[in-house]
RNA sequence: GCAGGGAUGGCGGAGCUUGGUCAAACGCGCUAGGUUCAGGGCCUAGUGUCUUAGGACUUCGAGAGUUCGAAUCUCUCUCCCUGCACCA
């Protein structure tokens, strides 16, 4: 019989729904507030997000089983640009989103027209996405539901910003961003065509100064360490440079750089044009490294961009495969260059086998003729000349470069004998305090990066930005020890990954000057920036709905307010009087918020562990008293789907609701839960997976049906072993579930299961309390993954109370029977032994063409094993014979173990007799496994010339051919 | 570059926290046999190498070490993946 899963689900839902079984407050149960990053409303959930929040659910359904008053509530996201790119989009009738809006996620043209307005759009996919929660059975309380846009919630975000900066935590500085000229706004990953994040690099302009004026010609680099071996600046004889007037901290001085790099510039630097110069002009000049004081000419470099750093680079050509050619060309070319001296700066660290330069270079194809220069030692080894394409050049760059960064030890100047990337750090510093150098911020994509409307993205130096100070040392060790201390974190082994992250985290913009949301209070014009307006909402959860319900203005959500609820800050009566509230709601929104945030559990995927979660651990460490704090933080891994991961902009997605629809939600919580550990990504087949699911259910289901045909007689020894494996399945699926492994749990809880079930019919159980036994207690563990056939199960078990309702089953250590279990492995054991002999056995000759007859299964003495155990205890055979009295024969038996004596371990002690009534009660299913007659025999008594080969709990086999 | 993680049979992926019962779960694939089985169904056995009785040998990225004993602990090396900020 298959099982109506639509039905099921439809029923149940209805069920909960009437009897409001979700929708909870406080009592006297200890509470558990379960919250999930809430979805961000820029598109349709798809099945692969539904993993944090089934998590999210299974875990409060546990909980609540337990015994906790659980509380899983949900909000929406919508500020920042994404809503805003969208509607944007869709407004300039951008297919390809079309398309994926109409095929995809089969939106109605009239809708996806409408969604042009961003507010339209917010409404429409929190329409969709709750429908899809609805569907997949969550245990939400909607009465709670809010989303990030809505004056509540701004008003939150304002008492939690003018708390920040009353903390000293919000800052300005400066900072570069990605920066649409043409649009003036900040560039973010999805403002740029095909969503390229914008990668942006620090870079040193070393000041060169030209010898006929005051002016310095600004050398981008990023390897200032090669200082010392520059021999000539080149410049790109074939575009136009200028003079500008750089005030770089006051301090004013006069730079060359080329036309384009001045109008990139002029967004991050203090920069004035003088004038226009042409590039032959500047050949004729010659420049003073400001570290050797060598006076170096300037020279035309083929390679040189005009739009990249300055257009102005220092030549190294000992360690710049670059420079190295350009002079080779010039050289070709005719042009007449001054007799260089090549420095080398630095020596390649010596590898084991004695390799120098080259040592990291795979596939070499020529051999080095000079080391002393090892630009060319890099290109001859690589056989790249000065012939060879851009490509090949940079390739044999970045090979100088990471070679030279790993096993470089500086030779020359003040740093001498440190290795390279220090000492690049360390010149990098002096260059900088000395002025020197300045610093300059580059694009480090290949390639420009366009922003959406075309323009070419550029770096700004925003110098009025607010940020958030994570940096501030309390406020780091205070976080780094609430979240050491009191937050348990699943899955455990990212505690270390987090603890870096913790330290690493510093400056991080606060606003920003586009989007929705809460407007920056310390600039109205800005927004407040969506990550950090994310992070202590869950508190809202806990008293939102009684706001609705008594018609709150959002007007009247005063700090005050906030600040009651929260501290018990103030009089109540003059909170209420300040935020014109009942003195009662202000009293029930105070107790409820304590009630609810003592026990916290945060899920999010583990892609927002580097900021969502980082951030959400700070702003609770700053905003929250002590008792408030974090107590767990759970992040799971991605879903990938046939080996694909699944993501919005490959299309390879279902959405919820089509997933629901295909798969059904039950069966597809349970994959997305229990299939593979929480740290690893999800990768599976999924029609394969769910079909195996609805097997199982089928399995279950009708088992139940059949129950009736099951009798209950005497217990056997098949039902105590059925009885210890439930009790033993209880205990380390309880153990799993208290430690957030839902995959071992449900191995234990479902999966092995039927593999128990059909072993005990197998055996011939035929119980029906044991099996009624056995399957209530499973029914009881899966509903917190499947929820709505659990409690159809439970309902066919006789039942008439929400199974969701019930107690998580408990196990009698007492039926745990370790020597029962020992026994059943013996027997499966020994079935696997008597199919590898009659294998190898049916290849003799004398066997041709016949069967097996009978098999003897001959149980060993128990003298055998006592002794066994004995003789890895003492390890001497003399000592085990007289203490145990044993004859020669015996001892004679003992001596095969002594060659391994040592890395043998104790056996279970089970007697004969009892490992007998094991056999004897195998004895049929033996028989018909094999289709032969099985006779068991006790090696004391069995007349078989094999009997004396029984071993300690492995009885010996005869297989008897006809 | 900085930081974090990983490397297991044809494949995916357990086990490694607490070294032994690990030739290594589970799933897929493959092979053979069965099934009144018509087309990705079910059952049984096999699937590192060797083996005429349940055995032996070699394996868990490479190398070295600790130990009676290592996929599991230590060290070195190689390769791979992820994140790096104003972006949800």
């Amino acid at each position: 019989m298959s099982i109506e899963y639509k039905l099921i689900e439809e029923k149940w839902r209805q069920k909960w729904d009437e009897a409001k079984v979700y929708e909870v407050e406080p009592n006297e149960k200890p509470a558990m507030l379960v919250t999930a990053a809430i979805p961000y409303l820029d598109m349709p959930l798809h099945i692969g997000h539904l993993r944090t929040y089934s998590t999210a659910d299974a875990l409060a359904r546990y909980k609540r089983m337990r015994g906790f008053n659980v509380l899983f509530p949900m909000g929406f996201h919508a500020t920042g640009t994404p809503v805003l790119a969208i509607a944007k989009r869709i407004k300039n009738n951008d297919v390809q989103l079309i398309n994926i809006l109409r095929n995809i996620h089969h939106i109605p043209d009239d809708d996806i027209k409408k969604m042009a307005d961003p507010y339209y759009e917010v409404d429409y996919f929190i329409k969709v996405i709750r429908q899809g929660f609805i569907d997949t059975l969550y245990s939400i309380d909607w009465r709670r539901e809010f989303v990030s846009i809505e004056p509540i919630f701004s008003k939150m975000i304002e008492w939690q910003f003018g708390l920040l900066k009353e903390k000293g935590y919000l800052v300005t500085g400066r900072h570069p961003v990605g920066w649409c000229t043409n649009e003036n706004n900040p560039v973010g990953q999805h403002d740029t065509k095909g969503d390229t994040h914008v990668k942006i690099d620090e870079l040193i302009g070393i000041k060169f100064k030209d010898t006929s004026s005051d002016a310095y010609f600004v050398c981008v680099t990023y390897r200032p360490e090669t200082i010392y071996g520059v021999t000539n600046i080149f410049i790109n004889k074939d575009v136009k440079y200028v003079l500008a007037k750089l005030n770089d901290n006051s301090n004013i001085s006069n730079i060359y750089l080329t036309k384009e790099a001045f109008e990139n510039l002029k967004y991050q630097l203090n920069i004035e044009l003088i004038k226009e110069i042409d590039a032959s002009e500047l050949l004729s000049k010659e420049a003073i490294n400001p570290i050797t004081n060598e006076t170096v000419p300037v020279i035309p470099g083929f390679f040189v961009k005009a739009d990249t750093g300055s257009g102005i680079v220092m030549s190294v050509p000992s360690h710049a495969p670059f420079d190295y050619v350009a002079l080779k060309r010039l050289e070709n070319e005719g042009y007449k260059l001054p007799s260089f001296k090549y420095i080398k700066i630095l020596e390649i660290e010596k590898s084991e086998e004695g390799k120098g330069i080259g040592r990291s270079i795979q596939d070499q194809k020529n051999v080095a003729t000079n080391e002393d220069i090892p630009a060319l030692t890099y290109l001859e080894i690589m056989g790249i000349d000065e012939k060879s394409s851009e490509d090949a050049l940079e390739l044999a760059t970045k090979a100088v470069y990471s070679e030279e960064a790993h096993y470089g030890i500086i030779i020359i100047g003040e740093y001498k004998g440190k290795r390279e990337p220090e000492v690049r750090e360390l010149l990098k510093k002096d260059l900088l305090m000395s002025n020197k150098a300045i610093s300059i911020y580059s694009i480090m994509n290949d390639g420009p990066v366009y922003c959406r409307c075309g323009t070419k993205v550029i770096i700004k130096v925003v110098d009025d930005q607010w940020f958030i100070n994570y940096g501030d040392k309390k406020w780091k060790s205070k976080t780094k020890e609430v979240f050491n201390n009191t937050v348990k974190l699943y899955p455990e082994k990212y505690r270390h990954t987090y603890n870096s992250l913790l330290d690493w985290i510093d400056l991080r913009a606060a606003e920003r000057s586009q989007g929705l949301g809460t407007k920056f209070p310390l600039n109205p014009n800005h927004v407040i920036e969506s990550l950090s307006d994310s992070t202590i909402y869950p508190m809202l959860y806990t008293f939102i709905h009684i706001l609705r319900a008594e018609n709150v203005a959002p007007e009247s959500l005063k700090p005050e307010f906030f600040n009651y609820v929260v501290y018990e800050k103030g009089d109540i009566e003059e909170v209420a009087k300040t935020s014109s509230m009942n003195l009662s709601t202000i009293k029930k929104c105070r107790e409820s918020f304590d009630y609810w945030y003592k026990n916290t559990s945060r899920h999010s995927g583990s892609d927002l562990l580097a900021n969502h979660l980082l951030m959400y651990l700070y702003n609770h460490v700053a905003i929250f008293p002590e008792a408030y704090m974090p107590k767990q933080i759970v992040a799971n891994g991605l879903v990938y789907l046939e080996g694909v991961k699944m993501s919005k902009s490959l299309g390879n997605v279902d959405p919820v609701s089509d997933g629901i629809k295909k798969y059904h939600a039950d069966p597809l919580r349970m994959v997305e839960t229990t299939i593979a550990d929480i740290d690893s990504n999800l990768e599976v087949k999924l029609d394969e997976v769910i079909s195996g699911i609805y097997l199982r259910n089928e399995f279950l289901y009708n088992l139940i049906n059949d129950l009736y045909k099951f009798n209950g007689k005497e217990l056997t020894h098949i039902d105590y072993w059925l009885y210890s494996r439930l009790n033993s399945k209880i205990k380390a699926a309880t153990e799993y579930m208290e430690k957030m492994n839902f995959k071992n749990a449900y191995s234990e809880i479902y999966f092995n299961s039927f593999n128990e079930l059909n072993i005990y019919l197998e055996r011939n159980g035929r119980n029906s309390i044991v099996i009624r036994d056995y399957i209530e207690a499973i029914t009881l563990m899966i509903a917190p993954v499947m929820p709505s056939f659990a409690e159809e199960l439970w309902q066919m078990l006789g039942h008439s109370s929400f199974v969701v309702k019930e107690k998580w089953p408990s196990f009698d250590e007492s039926m745990i029977n370790e020597k029962i279990d020992e026994a059943e492995n013996i027997i499966i054991h020994t079935i696997d032994d008597i199919n590898s002999i009659i294998t190898l056995t049916s290849k003799i000759d004398a066997n041709k063409n016949k069967k097996p007859s009978s098999i003897k299964i001959i149980i060993a003495d128990d003298w055998k094993l006592k002794a066994y155990n004995k003789l890895i205890e003492v390890k001497n055979i003399n000592e085990v014979v007289k203490e145990l009295g044993l004859e020669g024969e015996k001892a004679k038996f003992l001596a095969q173990f002594m060659p391994k004596i040592k890395s043998l371990i104790k056996m279970h002690e089970i007697e004969s007799a009892y490992m007998q009534s094991a056999f004897i009660s195998a004895q049929d299913y033996l028989k018909s496994k094999f289709n032969v007659d099985i006779i068991i025999e006790m090696e004391s008594t069995s007349k078989s010339a094999r009997a004396q080969r029984a071993l300690p709990n492995k009885p010996s086999i005869e297989v008897i051919w006809q």
